[in-house]
DNA sequence: CATCGATACAGAATAATATTCTCGAGCTGT
DNA sequence: ACAGCTCGAGAATATTATTCTGTATCGATG
């Protein structure tokens, strides 16, 4: 289990709000040289603290217009269905995001379609067809903003 | 409205996967010139198809080990209401991501928490002691999959 | 049908950056 | 004090990003 000193964090810090920053700028901003600030990030990374540089695209700019949060609940509580569906919802292309959740709701699932219809087939055709779902709920998601996790 | 080719698309999935691809081996990939490649790149950044490059952390690795989804119901659903506590939200340090929802929820709220003291005074000083929130519900996170959005 | 203009790409030249390697300083425990 | 360790700096090298220029292709127009 990694300890994170105060570099450590600045570094996360930087590298959150922009994971293409070069490690040259990041060097002067923390005040190392870019050699040893180098050496932390591939630190960072092989310990499991990176989990990955990701891109963030517009959903608009792909035709995707439409944003939905689909609440599933199982019909049996084993771990097999746990597994299989939630698998199978973490590959759709649609999805954005799948939380496995305590409580009433056993998996949520944000997916991004064109429109209506997109979203109405998706959920018959991936959703309540499958053996696993006992039923769903579907709520429109008029706006989403990811934030970055503090590190202080 | 940009219109996305096919080379475009093979970009986008390139960099949603991995960031920090070197332009290089991006055009290498794609099938185009290093040159020719920056540019499309630079293009996607400016047409706002590319929102950002971001840093995935383990929120574990920062001692956060609980995770949580925290529905939010407004007493007024006035435009004001929404705009300041969906202020509030994006801005507290344990935000992972907020939605705003249609349907008997208004908020959504992706947290991350060291332990659930933590978790429970988060809940009463940003949420229920806030004057626009009328109930909260907050369901634990067992665990979160991101995935890339279809580019095809 | 020739031509103008715009767009997109390639390739070379240059600037900037990443990466590796070696050295030395500071700590720790003996 | 000394060996062993960690961590960072700085130089040298390799790799990459970026700019610039020329050329081909396509579409519209006279």
């Amino acid at each position: 289990m990694p300890t994170l000193d105060r570099i450590d964090r600045a570094l996360l810090g930087l590298l959150q709000k922009d994971a293409r920053i070069s490690n040259k700028e990041l060097a002067a901003t923390v005040g190392l040289a870019p050699s040893s600030c180098l050496a932390r990030v591939r630190r960072l990374e092989a310990e499991g603290v990176i989990t990955g540089y990701r891109t963030e695209l517009a959903p608009r700019s792909l035709g995707l217009d439409l944003q939905a949060l689909i609440a599933v609940q199982l019909r049996l509580h084993v771990g097999e269905a746990f597994n299989s569906i939630g698998d199978h919802l973490r590959s759709l292309p649609e999805t954005v995001a799948v939380y496995c959740l305590g409580g009433a709701t056993d998996f949520l699932v944000h997916v991004a379609c064109r429109d209506t219809e997109h979203l109405r087939v998706l959920t018959i055709r991936s959703f309540t067809s499958r053996p696993e779902v006992s039923r769903i709920e579907t709520s429109l998601v008029f706006s989403f903003a990811r934030s970055s996790l503090a590190v202080e």
